[in-house]
DNA sequence: GCCAACGTTGGC
DNA sequence: GCCAACGTTGGC
């Protein structure tokens, strides 16, 4: 079992999103950065943890804990010209871009910070502190539960 | 809203 | 295949 961080602009789709969908799942779409891609197509399996981090607001953080329900597929918002998502390079047969399933697990009892991550030397490696611009990210098993005891849950 | 970092594109 | 230009991300 692995762990990953998973970035996301809460104004466009929040922690509370991803708790409120009616069948507890939700696609994680719309990852157009090759790396990231790589990740979703290749590493990431079914039980695999993600630290849920809200970005580009004024104060980012990890706010809450998600797991994989399903491994990663063809994103077909690539091939919707309508779409935000849309890449005009992509077709069923290649479809270039990738998608997962994701599932609410539970919120942290106090959200863990940018700011708070940058401060332990512990978490230096992080590339959320290192390569801030990467959507998804590989977490290391001491950098999770750090944070979990940071984020008031470890031991869960 | 600014701007630094960095990933991608495209001309050569 | 290099590298300058460009676009996007995301912290501040």
């Amino acid at each position: 079992m692995a762990y990953w961080l998973f970035k996301t602009e809460p104004g466009c789709f929040s922690f509370d999103d991803l708790k409120n969908c009616p069948d507890m799942t939700e696609s994680w779409d719309g990852v157009r950065n090759f790396q990231a891609r790589n990740f979703l197509r290749d590493a990431i399996k079914i039980g695999d943890q993600i630290l849920f981090y809200h970005s580009n607001i004024p104060e980012p953080a990890v706010v809450g804990l998600a797991e994989i329900v399903r491994t990663g597929y063809p994103d077909t918002t690539a091939l919707n010209p309508n779409g935000e998502h849309y890449d005009p390079k992509a077709s069923s047969e290649k479809p270039i871009w990738y998608m997962v399933d994701v599932r609410y697990v539970k919120a942290l009892q106090k959200i863990v910070t940018l700011e708070c991550i940058k401060q332990n030397p512990l978490l230096a490696d992080m590339p959320l502190v290192k390569r801030s611009r990467l959507s998804i990210q590989p977490v290391t098993e001491d950098e999770w539960q750090i944070i979990l005891i940071m984020g008031g849950a470890s031991g869960q």
